[in-house]
Order: structure tokens, then C-alpha cells, then sequence
RNA sequence: GGACGCAUAGCUCAGUGGUAGAGCACUACCUUGACACGGUAGGGGCCACAGGUUCAAACCCUGUUGUGUCCA
């Protein structure tokens, strides 16, 4: 091997892409529907085309990809899916702003061209997130792609739109909606954002028609006056209550207007009468219904005033707002103003407040299907939380949900499938020839039909994802092999969003819930803790990070941060200069993971005959322990991939390559590589087995680092590789390796080992030069347990004389520490700070001084001895032995400082 | 107002009943043929507070305070 093949550092900004361009054209991660293995099926949720990646979906696809390899390495049948959603209200925003930009409006366009021009801009910016997801190295099915306005998936609209009307569960007609003005269309409650606002409270006096007097009502919205159609009192309001039923004259619109009685008004809030305007609030849309009022519309669309805002018509409703105040002050009818916060819904796409609009909609009568998700979830524990307390954040919504708005008045999306005859007969239909079909045998013969100007709302798409995908409504191979799948990765953010609708629309429609398992995800925050938002504009780009660091640093950085039951995570980063602490942990774990494979490489054979078939004979000590701590890795990591525990998973990996394959068995074997005997070439055999499955375990973690070193590890042809190590089998776990006492004896003999480094550091003896140690013990049966490790000791402590002692030993002028029960003497060669180290020896005695006295507290507890279980106590009886021998050993030692001393 | 989290070393966080851990940062030493994106050693914590349960509590229960999120 030369040094140029394997230089210090694995080149991420070279080495990624390739892999990632190698992986995909080789078509290893095409999902087999005719295969009968175990399948594992996961979607991804699909982003916005107008997108680009941001942190949040790096964490995701991070997540899965970990997932999905591993299950890929398992065995089973993986199929990731991966596309992107049409973003209706996202996308029409994009053009529209292009269009006026241009002096023009999608009006004077017209819906073809407009559509036209949408799906042209799709075509040149639609790819954007989707290559940038490549650059994670997701190990996507791109044959799979799909995009929610496909033919395919808005055929499966359709279907669904025609079942669900067909069984009475979607229904048109004209109710108060939450509209969003900038856009022009209804939005669902879901995308009404509350805020807190300082308003005012206005008080205004409404004349009695009669002229004896005037009641007083308040508002923070002066200019829905103008839309009043009576004024409420509460029926057993004493002060109010012989009102009811005459009228007060409706200031600036001269009307008369009744007073009515009604429950719902609160006696002790404002002066206890309340203006009603049931077509522009949801409460008084409600008393409205109660008393047959008239819903009088006085907003356009774009939230100007229309024709029924009188002398107020044709302005915005904000400027409305000053000039009726301003009127109502002039006719000396203001009460008083006092300042007030409330909450006001603004839109979430077009940051503007909403205004309750009087309209006809079309709606998902959604009970029964949120009900039937609600039996599922009770009964059969479907879909299955990860954590499990989000189950109950899911089980809250479903169980207080309301009928869904879904109809938006956009053009971008899933046109309405219902047309209408001249005289106003709808017809629900999967296309206009099957509309066509039933408006004849209806009217006996064929008829004009206006399709509905309406589209529907993105999520009812996105809401059969994980079926329409597969090709439902047919009944398709993949559907049948993939569906319903098995792991939905998402933020909890979107549990309402999508994950319920979901569950209640491809739930009711396929009978199955679309996944069994729900594994919901933190938010990234930035060093601040802040959540990140395009509005605080505190994003990271995790592109930046990527060429900073490489792929695989950000992904095991996140993943690894993601530990306990869901918490956010929180990424450190300089904005000054682009770096992340974080990430850079992870890039120098790569770094060192690189190198230890480029030590190994380094160490072998040549013509590579490691590889060949390993018969454990004759292993050193060494080579048994690493192989202990191997397959207990092994274990460990795959039983927290076994329940999602990735970021456990990531920790475990972190401990065995840099703790015990860097740290300690590298060291081991240095020495033994030196010779030519069988010793090297036992150690070499090890370190292949060790480090080519290190490979295979780590992975899912980062694919690319470990690809490319196991590619020139194995000998594969690296730049027309037939094998990938992304399809290679997952390590499993072979009990008989795992050695409990071996590691034990391994744990005393590091702790020797630090020992004797720590008096070399305390007797200021440089590194490099070599000493003499005498270790001593009452006990033979410890030393002989030690012995074997020898070698080890001399090689990593540099030890060149080491001597064995039972029982008692003179050895003044030396130093000493104790390591378990075995002493540690470090005969002195020359002239050491005595003071300071006696300094040290006293801090020790007091330390273990405080671990006996509490060890004897427990154990002369009388209810500690009846009531503890015996093996603790004989624990606990074992841990003061061993604390008073050290303490012996270590007094014994500070004895001798002080009698030398004297 | 309701629900759900979180509070452990200077910082970011692990830690499911037996007396406290990692990484970063800090200090000292080391350019040793894998790695300075590194090595060795070291210093640093009344586990937010108050009660309770228990032989034993960072951990279980109750309350308080602070903090965050979601829903009204």
C-alpha cells in the first residue's frame, strides 16, 4: 500500500459523491416485489419540490437511512420509497410573485397556461431537494420516485374523492371557513397560527331604536360592525334582559337590528351585551344559525370591503377599521378604547390574519374515519409510538377533531373531481367521460358540464402516500408485497398533519393502517436553542456542513445526538466561521476509524491472505478480549437497532472502535506485529476480522468512510466495484467469544497499566524512558491472574523490569499506587518532589476513607442486613475488602515516605 | 387554562434503585513509523428545591421553582 492511496485523512468532498453515484447506478437499493424475503418498507415523507434541505430533513434522512440499510444488511427485502409533495399554496406563491413581476396575473393567464407554466417550473426547480437528498447518501429506490401530482397518485385521489362522496363522508356546502386573504383560498384549521397580539379593545354605543338609550359593545374588529345583524345579551341578565326583543338602530348603516337572548354571552365580560356578526366569527356564525339571523358578507376575497360595507366599500379592511372608528367618533358613539391582547389567527403560507369567510367549501365529514383510526389505536395499539407517549398527543387530536376544509380556491394541485349541469346537478365522477356518463342517463341526453374551479388541499394527497405510491387503488405487486409498510420517520410536528390523516385516509380506504410503527423524531435546534424558521432566518445548511466536514460527520453527528425518548437536539455552530464542535467530533471519529484502518492496512500480508478463512488457535490474550468486546458490540448495537435506539447504537460503536480497538488492542499488537512468528500473523488475522467487521456493523452509520476503506480492505475493484459493502451481511453476534472473566482480568490490567503511567507522570520520568516496577499483592492467586499480561505491561507502560511480589516487601525510596488489590512500587531512580506526592497519597487515603465510612454505615445498618438481598451485601462486604487493602497498601506506603523523611 | 417534556461537570448531553459518566473546553507533558482531526496523565459535580416511599433515591411518588413545546 503507498502513501498516496491512503493518505491521512479520508477526503470526503472526493469520495462521497462516488460512492453515492456507484451505489445507485449498480441498482443494489431497487426493491424486489417478487422476492418472498422479509420485507421492510418505508416511505419517505415526502418534501415540499419548492424545498431545499434544511437540518430537519438531514436528521430525518439520516434516521432512516441508518434504519434501512441495517435492515437492508439484515436481509430483509428494503424498499425505501422517495418523492416530493406539490405544495399547493407553496407553488402558486412562487408563480404568482413571477407573474406579477412580469406586470401580469394568473387571471388574464388563464388555468391552462398558468398550469403550464407551474409544471415547467417544476421540471427546472422540482429536482433541487431531491439531489440534494442523494448527497446524504440516502439509500433510496429512485426507480420508485414518485410525485403526489403523478398520474398514478392523482388517479388515487380521485378514487378516494369518489369513495369517500359515494359513502356520504365528503360533502359542499357554504359555512364560515378560516380564509386566507393574501392567497385567496380557504385554509384548514391546521394551517391557522394563533398569535398573541397587543389590540385594542373598542367600545362602542349602539342607539336603541326607540331613542330611550343605547347599550355598549365591544370588539377588536371595529370594521365587522358594518356586517352586524343583532346585538346579544345572556337571558337572565337582569340589567338587559327587558330589551330583549326590541331593536337598536346599527350606527353608520342605519338598520335596525334586534336584541336577542343567548346563553352563550358572558354576564361579567364588557358591559355584557355583545354585537353578533354570523358572517365573520365562528361564535357568532353559531348564535346566527340559533336564531335565524342574516349572515350579511361584507369582505371580498382580498379582504377589501365589498358592496354591504356601504360607504365603506372597496377598502382594505385595516384602513376600514381606522375610518369606522373615526366615524363612530365623530358621531360621539366611542365609549372608550382600552388597550387589549388577544390572539389572532394568522395564515401559516401567507403571514397575514385570517379572516372567518362566509363560502361554499367542500368538506370531509371526518368522524367516522378518525374513529375508526381511534378502534384501531385502542384495540390493536395501531399504528405503535416511538416513544410511546406520543400516542396520546395522536389519540388527543383524533379524538376532538372537526370536519376538514379541504377544498382551496388555487389552481396548482388536485382539481375537484365533481362537475355541474347548467342547472346546477353535481356529478362525482373519476373522470369527466364517467361525469359525462351520469349527467346523460340523468338527463336523458348530453349536457354542457363545468368542472369544479377548486382544487383539493395537498395533505389529502399526501394523506394516501403510503398506498397511492404503491399503486392503489390497483391492486399492484408492490402494493401487495409492501403495504401497509413497516416504519413511518417523522418530526412530531406533523403528527396532525399527516401521520393522523393517514391513518384515517388510507386507513379507511385500504382497510390497513398504512404503517405499523410511528417513529417520531426532535426538532434540530440552533446553538441557541432556537428553533430553526426561515422567519428568524437562523438556519444551518447542512450542504455547508457537508463539504465542511463530509457526508458522513453530519449524519453520525445528528444521529448520535439523538439519544433518550424523542428530546430536540441541539447543533453547536460558529456563524462566523461555519464551524460545528458537534459535527467536528464526528469528522474526527471518521479521522480516527480512517487511521486505525490505515494502521491495519499498513500491517498486512501483502498478497492479503487474511482474508482467508480464520481458525482461532493459539490466540494471545489480546486477541481474545478484542474479540470479546467485538461480538459484545455486535450484540449491543443491534439490539438498540432492534427498537430504534440509534443514537445508543452510535455511542456503543464510538466506545469499541476509539476506546478498545484504538486505544487499547492496536497498542497490544504493535509489539507482536514486530516479529515474524505466528504471534504476527495471529494478530494479523485479528485485525482483519475485527476491522472488516467493525466495518460491516458501523456501516449504516456512515456508508461512505466505511465503503470506500472496505472496498481497499477486501480488494475490490474501486472504480468498478461488482460487491458493495451495502449489501453485505450485518455482523451477528457469536455468544462463545463473549468472556466475562477475561474482560474482567483485561479491566485490572488497564488499571495497572494507568497506574504506573500515572507515578510516571507524578515522577515527572519522560516518556520515553523505560523503568522498573515491582507489582506486589498478598494474594497470589491475583498476581498469577496478571502474569499472562506481561508483556502487555512492559509494552504500554514501558516497563523493562518488572518484578513479581507475594506478600511483604521493603522498597523504600519508591513510589507507589494501588490498582485493585495489587500494589504498584516504582523504585526511584532519582530525586522526585516528596512533598507533592505525599500531598497526592493523602487525598487518596481521604478518598478512601470516605468510601469505607460510608460502606460501614451500610453494612452496620441492622435493616440493611435483614432486608438487602445477599448478593448485594456480599458485594457490598467485597467492596470494603477491597477498600481497606488499598487503603493499607496506600498508608503503608505514606508510612515509609514519613519515616524517611524523619 | 389544559397536555407533554426538560433541569446532572464551564458547555452539550448520557445515566430504569446500590452512592457519578462521555465529548468539548481547561492544565501539564509528548512531533513515539496508524492518527496533532492525535497520545498520556490531571483538575472539575450537595445530580434545581422541598417533602415522601425504601435498608438504600440522580433514578420511584407528591409538591414548588425555572424553562421549553403543543393545544385552547
Amino acid at each position: 500500500m503507498n502513501a498516496n492511496e491512503f493518505p491521512k485523512q479520508y477526503p470526503p468532498q472526493e469520495r462521497d459523491r462516488h460512492w453515492q453515484t456507484c451505489w445507485e447506478d449498480s441498482g443494489i437499493f431497487v426493491a424486489d416485489a417478487e422476492s418472498d424475503r422479509p420485507m421492510f418498507s418505508i416511505m419517505i415523507p415526502p418534501p415540499n419540490v419548492t424545498g431545499s434541505l434544511h437540518l430537519g430533513h438531514a436528521l430525518e434522512l439520516a434516521l432512516i437511512d441508518t434504519i434501512v440499510r441495517y435492515q437492508r444488511m439484515v436481509g430483509k427485502n428494503v424498499l425505501w420509497l422517495p418523492g416530493t409533495d406539490h405544495a399547493s399554496i407553496a407553488v402558486q406563491t412562487i408563480l404568482e410573485k413571477q407573474l406579477k413581476a412580469e406586470g401580469r396575473d394568473r387571471i388574464e393567464l388563464g388555468r391552462e397556461q398558468f398550469l403550464g407554466r407551474a409544471w415547467q417550473w417544476k421540471a427546472e426547480s422540482g429536482g433541487t431537494i431531491v439531489n440534494q437528498i442523494r448527497r446524504l447518501g440516502a439509500s433510496a429506490d429512485w426507480s420508485r420516485e414518485r410525485f403526489t401530482l403523478d398520474a398514478g397518485l392523482s388517479a388515487a385521489v380521485n378514487e378516494a374523492f369518489v369513495r369517500l362522496y359515494g359513502e356520504g363522508l365528503i360533502y359542499r356546502g357554504e359555512y364560515l371557513v378560516n380564509w386566507c386573504p393574501a392567497s385567496r383560498s380557504a385554509v384548514s384549521d391546521l394551517e391557522v397560527d394563533n398569535q398573541e397580539v397587543q389590540g385594542s379593545l373598542w367600545h362602542f354605543r349602539y342607539p336603541l331604536s326607540d331613542g330611550s338609550g343605547y347599550l355598549v359593545v365591544a370588539t377588536t374588529r371595529p370594521e365587522t360592525m358594518l356586517g352586524d345583524t343583532a346585538v346579544a345579551v345572556h337571558p337572565e341578565d337582569d340589567r338587559y334582559r327587558h330589551l330583549i326583543g326590541k331593536t337598536v338602530r346599527l350606527p353608520l348603516q342605519d338598520r335596525d337590528i334586534p336584541i336577542i337572548g343567548d346563553a352563550y354571552v358572558d354576564p361579567q365580560f364588557g358591559s355584557g351585551c355583545v354585537k353578533v356578526t354570523p358572517a365573520h366569527d365562528f361564535n357568532d356564525f353559531e348564535i346566527g344559525k340559533r336564531h335565524q339571523l342574516p349572515f350579511i358578507n361584507i369582505l371580498n376575497p382580498d379582504a377589501t370591503l365589498n358592496a354591504h360595507g356601504g360607504t365603506f366599500a372597496g377598502l382594505d379592511r385595516f384602513v376600514a377599521r381606522k375610518q369606522v372608528v373615526a366615524s363612530l367618533e365623530e358621531l360621539a358613539l366611542v365609549e372608550r378604547i382600552e388597550p387589549y391582547s388577544h390572539s389572532v389567527p394568522y395564515s401559516e403560507r401567507g403571514k397575514v390574519p385570517i379572516e372567518p369567510y362566509l363560502s361554499t367549501q367542500w368538506f370531509v365529514n371526518i368522524r367516522p374515519l378518525a374513529d375508526r383510526a381511534l378502534k384501531e389505536l385502542d384495540q390493536n395499539q395501531s399504528p405503535q409510538f416511538v416513544p410511546e407517549r406520543w400516542s396520546k398527543v395522536y389519540r388527543d387530536w383524533l379524538v376532538k377533531l372537526k370536519d376538514w376544509c379541504i377544498s382551496r380556491q388555487l389552481w396548482w394541485g388536485h382539481q375537484i373531481p365533481a362537475w355541474y349541469a347548467p342547472d346546477g346537478t353535481m356529478f362525482v365522477a373519476r373522470t369527466e367521460t364517467e361525469a359525462r356518463t351520469q349527467a346523460q342517463s340523468q338527463f336523458g341526453a348530453p349536457v354542457d358540464l363545468v368542472r369544479d374551479g377548486d382544487v383539493l388541499d395537498t395533505w389529502f394527497s399526501s394523506g394516501l402516500w403510503c398506498c397511492s405510491t404503491l399503486g392503489w387503488p390497483a391492486d399492484t405487486a408492490d402494493l401487495g408485497r409492501f403495504y401497509p409498510t413497516t416504519l413511518l420517520v417523522t418530526g412530531f410536528d406533523i403528527i396532525f398533519f399527516w401521520v393522523a390523516r393517514m391513518t384515517m385516509m388510507s386507513g379507511w380506504l385500504t382497510g390497513d393502517i398504512p404503517f405499523g410503527t410511528v417513529y417520531i423524531h426532535g426538532l434540530v435546534r440552533d446553538e441557541n436553542n432556537q428553533k430553526m424558521s426561515k422567519s428568524k432566518n437562523n438556519g444551518i445548511d447542512p450542504l455547508l456542513l457537508i463539504e465542511k466536514y463530509g457526508t458522513d460527520a453530519l449524519r453520525y453527528a445528528l444521529v448520535r445526538e439523538v439519544v433518550g425518548a424523542g428530546q430536540d437536539i441541539r447543533l453547536d455552530y460558529n456563524r462566523k466561521t461555519d464551524e460545528s464542535p458537534t459535527v467536528e467530533v464526528a469528522r474526527n471519529f471518521a479521522t480516527k476509524l480512517w487511521n486505525a484502518s490505515r494502521f491495519v492496512l499498513m500491517n498486512l500480508t501483502p498478497e492479503g491472505s487474511e482474508a482467508e478463512e480464520f481458525v482461532p488457535t493459539d490466540l494471545e490474550l489480546g486477541d481474545r478480549w478484542i474479540l470479546s468486546r467485538y461480538h459484545r458490540a455486535i450484540a449491543q448495537v443491534r439490539s438498540h437497532l432492534e427498537r430504534y435506539g440509534l443514537g445508543e447504537a452510535a455511542k456503543v460503536l464510538y466506545d469499541f472502535i476509539w476506546g478498545d480497538f484504538c486505544d487499547w488492542y492496536i497498542e497490544l499488537v504493535k509489539g507482536p506485529l514486530q516479529g515474524q512468528g505466528m504471534e504476527a500473523r495471529l494478530a494479523q488475522q485479528v485485525l482483519y476480522l475485527v476491522l472488516e467487521g467493525t466495518l460491516r456493523l458501523f456501516h449504516p452509520f456512515m456508508p461512505h468512510i466505511t465503503e470506500e476503506i472496505w472496498q481497499i480492505l477486501t480488494g475490490g475493484d474501486r472504480q468498478n466495484p461488482g460487491t458493495f459493502l451495502a449489501v453485505q451481511s450485518y455482523p451477528v453476534a457469536d455468544e462463545h467469544w463473549i468472556d466475562d472473566e477475561l474482560e474482567a482480568q483485561f479491566e485490572l490490567l488497564i488499571a495497572v497499566i494507568r497506574t504506573i503511567r500515572n507515578l510516571r507522570a507524578e515522577a515527572e520520568i519522560k516518556p520515553s524512558q523505560t523503568i522498573s516496577v515491582i507489582l506486589r499483592s498478598d494474594d497470589a492467586t491475583v498476581l498469577d491472574h496478571l502474569r499472562p499480561t506481561e508483556r502487555y505491561i512492559q509494552e504500554l507502560a514501558k516497563v523493562v523490569d518488572l518484578q513479581w511480589v507475594v506478600g511483604a516487601i521493603a522498597a523504600p525510596q519508591s513510589l507507589g499506587g494501588v490498582a485493585g488489590t495489587v500494589e504498584v512500587i516504582l523504585p526511584l531512580s532519582g530525586l522526585i518532589d516528596i512533598g507533592k506526592f505525599q500531598q497526592k497519597l493523602e487525598r487518596n487515603l481521604k478518598k478512601l476513607d470516605e468510601a469505607i465510612a460510608q460502606l460501614d454505615a451500610r453494612l452496620s445498618n441492622d435493616s440493611y442486613r435483614q432486608k438487602a438481598p445477599p448478593e448485594k451485601i456480599a458485594a457490598t462486604l467485597a467492596e470494603r475488602e477491597a477498600a481497606l487493602q488499598q487503603r493499607q497498601i496506600l498508608q503503608a506506603r505514606w508510612q515509609e515516605f514519613q519515616e524517611s523523611n524523619t
